[in-house]
DNA sequence: TAAATAGTGTCTTTCAGACAATATCTC
DNA sequence: GAGATATTGTCTGAAAGACACTATTTA
């Protein structure tokens, strides 16, 4: 190794850019959405009329950190404050983005869809809840097809073995409601009696009165205990199948 | 939301400094141990003379990506050079560093002591293996005792329910010496039995021949059939325990 | 043969999954 | 009561943990 006196001397070498990105997933009329917005047309833009995951440069005046600038692009589409809100990781490279050398920060939120606000001064065209399947066949700007494939991926594992699907719900919910959140995810039948033991047994809910359905008898309801995180349980959904 | 057009005009807003650290575990006489390096005694220097990952600014002319760069971290200080590798997180904010807002990404590395290059040119006194719980009491340069705990936690819980272990040994291994591993990292005894049964049936090692031991009969010797990824397991050790 | 270590067998408990049965609501 | 949905109960099979037993080496 050389020395680089650069360093010391004051900084003065190139940086990458730098960017937050947020695969914002819902659920909504029986199936997962995930939030996409179109890259502007302007044809000096990267990408131009691309559709793209929701994100944008740090602002290092005010972001004081990664989070909140994640925050901050959340509160920007969608109006929701605290939704559920984790690091999914980052890419960067020389050749992602054709201004030079980037490396994003992406985020993975949940939230129910009745949290959303219809219109936050963002011109709504411009911004669409898209099936995540059909979203992940798309031809995204720069390598979000790769953060957005990346997204579903630890969607789909965690919802295995965590209380995740919750944070899609609307508070009060009941089992039933919850039950059928995490088979539109896993994209598969759940056993019920098995299913409202571990809900049940996993204590990260607390009963909330009744709930009265369309028909049919009425449902406890349920809120979370904790709605920073998530419950971990001891074992996957049906390992038997995940061996296949 | 107000228009940004110096963002349009030309990119020239202020950027955060891009870094990337290297959580480096191994185990050594019985203990799990993780790389620091000193910073330089230059007052000029943040967190002078103080304990830190390694790690530091990505280069922009050599690194195509943040694992490029990681990569060359980690040959820059042992040598080695495609041991376990995932990305652990990402840190940013206005005040981590002195010198203005920057970010860092944070790898993780799991590998065997005997892969290591005693002198890779790096003053051996600048860099050390320490304990890993008396690492993680220190106050390290920067955010870096924030990262390391996130790492360890991070580890432990993966050790719960994947080979991970297996990257920490030199081929071939015998499964007295990969259960050794396990108990090392984990903290606790683990059963004969079990154990043996979780690593043959994962069916990720295949064998390598008889080793012997210094006394008493020899074992069966393993390789790892991929050395880029782990395997998991459908559950985690002694649930029984995980819930207390 | 003793000591040391590797490897196997067996019993028990736990718990998820299957699925049937029962409860509570509306019409 | 019929239909719809919620909730509970019972049986079974798979797999992990506990722990004793057997096997193979060196001294």
């Amino acid at each position: 190794m050389k020395p680089s006196p650069k360093k010391q001397a004051g900084l003065n070498f190139p940086r990458p850019l730098v960017t937050v990105d947020v695969v914002i997933f819902t659920v909504l009329e029986d199936a997962l959405k995930v939030m996409l917005v179109r890259r502007p047309s302007n044809p000096d833009d990267p990408f131009p009329g691309r559709w793209a995951l929701p994100g944008g440069f740090i602002d290092v005046d005010r972001d004081a950190s990664l989070l909140d600038c994640a925050l901050r692009k959340l509160r920007e589409k969608t109006g929701v404050a605290a939704p559920y809100l984790e690091q999914l990781g980052s890419w960067g490279g020389a050749h992602r983005d054709p201004r030079g050398w980037s490396a994003t920060h992406a985020f993975f939120a949940l939230m129910p869809a009745r949290d959303l606000v219809p219109d936050q001064g963002v011109n709504a065209a411009q911004v669409e809840w898209m099936d995540a399947a059909a979203a992940g066949r798309k031809r995204l700007a720069f390598d979000h097809a790769e953060i957005l494939a990346s997204a579903i991926a630890r969607l789909r594992s965690k919802v295995e073995y965590t209380s995740l699907p919750a944070f899609l719900l609307n508070e009060p919910f009941t089992l039933p409601q919850l039950q059928h959140t995490y088979e539109v995810v896993l994209g598969r039948a759940v056993d019920k009696s098995a299913f409202r033991k571990r809900m049940l047994d996993g204590g990260f809910m607390e009963e909330a009165g009744m709930v009265e359905g369309a028909s049919g008898r009425p449902a406890m309801g349920y809120r979370l205990r904790d709605r920073s995180q998530a419950a971990l349980f001891p074992r996957t959904f049906s390992p038997r199948d995940a061996e296949a």
